[in-house]
DNA sequence: AATATACTTAACCATTTGGTTTACTATTGG
DNA sequence: CCAATAGTAAACCAAATGGTTAAGTATATT
C-alpha cells in the first residue's frame, strides 16, 4: 500500500497549504497588515522588525508565492503590494463552515442535546 | 516596542498562528471537513487515511490546541467535535482586509492608477 | 569610474513538523 | 481473568521553517 508517491504527503503543497501557512506567521501578517496601507518597498517592509532584511524578504517570497502580494521591480526598488483577491479564497473556504458559527451550539453541544449522556435531559436554558 | 523576548519572536505561538497553522494542513483540513457532518471518534477520523494512527492523534492535539475541535473521553473513545466557533476568529482577522477584495482593483492596480508610472495615463478600460 | 543603495542568493544552523515504529494505558467484552 | 479495542506517549527520523552571516547583482548617485 502507500502506492507511488515520491515520499510523503507533501508532495506539492497545494494552494490553500501555502496560503495558511503563509498567514501562520505574525511576522507575514504584519506586513500584510502593513500593506493594507498602500504598496511599500522591501526595505520599508522590513523597517518595523528586529530581524534581518533577507529574513524579510524570505517572507516576501513566501507571502507572494501565496499569492497575497504582488511584486513590481522598478530599477531596483521591488515594490510590494497586497493581493486582496487572494484572500477572498479563504473567505470562499470558510463559507463551508459558515453554518457551524452562525448556529449559536457547536457541535459538541448540538451532541449533547442530541444524545444526553449523563446530563439531566432537560432543555438547556440560560 | 516589543518588550523583553527572549530568544526569537517565536516565543508563544499565539492563538491566530495555532489556528492559521493548524490549517496550513490538507489532512487536518480534511478531518474539519469531516467534521462537519457531526463528531466522530478517533478511529472512524483516521480510517481515510494512508498514515498510522498515531500521525492522525497528532492532527488532533493540533486541532485542539488551535480550539477547533473539542474532544470528549467516553471511556476509551474519544469523541471529536468540529468547535466552529473558532473559525469566526479566521472570518474576524478577515474582515481587515474585506474591502481589498470587495473593491474590484487589487493594491497594485490602485497604485498604478494614483501614480501611473510609465503606463500611458488614461483611463483603464476594457 | 567609483561608491552607495536595494535587494537577492547561498550556505549554514537550531527548532519544528509530520511521519514512523514500538511501547504503554485504559476500557470493554468474552 | 484474559484478550481485544481505543487511543496516547515516547523515541526516532528526514524535511521544512525561520533565522543568521557573507557574498553577489543590479541600479542610482556623485
Amino acid at each position: 500500500m502507500t502506492p507511488r508517491r515520491s515520499s510523503f504527503a507533501r508532495d506539492r503543497p497545494e494552494a490553500l497549504d501555502r496560503l495558511f501557512h503563509a498567514l501562520s506567521d505574525r511576522t507575514r501578517r504584519r506586513i500584510l497588515a502593513r500593506l493594507t496601507l498602500g504598496p511599500a518597498r522591501v526595505t520599508d517592509l522590513a523597517a518595523p522588525f528586529r530581524m534581518t532584511l533577507p529574513a524579510v524578504s524570505k517572507h516576501l517570497r513566501i507571502l507572494e508565492q501565496a499569492r497575497l502580494v504582488s511584486r513590481r521591480v522598478e530599477g531596483r526598488v521591488h515594490r510590494l503590494a497586497l493581493k486582496g483577491s487572494t484572500l477572498r479564497e479563504v473567505e470562499t473556504w470558510l463559507d463551508a463552515y459558515r453554518s457551524f458559527w452562525s448556529e449559536s451550539l457547536d457541535a459538541i453541544d448540538r451532541d449533547l442535546l442530541d444524545h444526553p449522556a449523563r446530563a439531566p435531559p432537560r432543555t438547556r436554558r440560560l
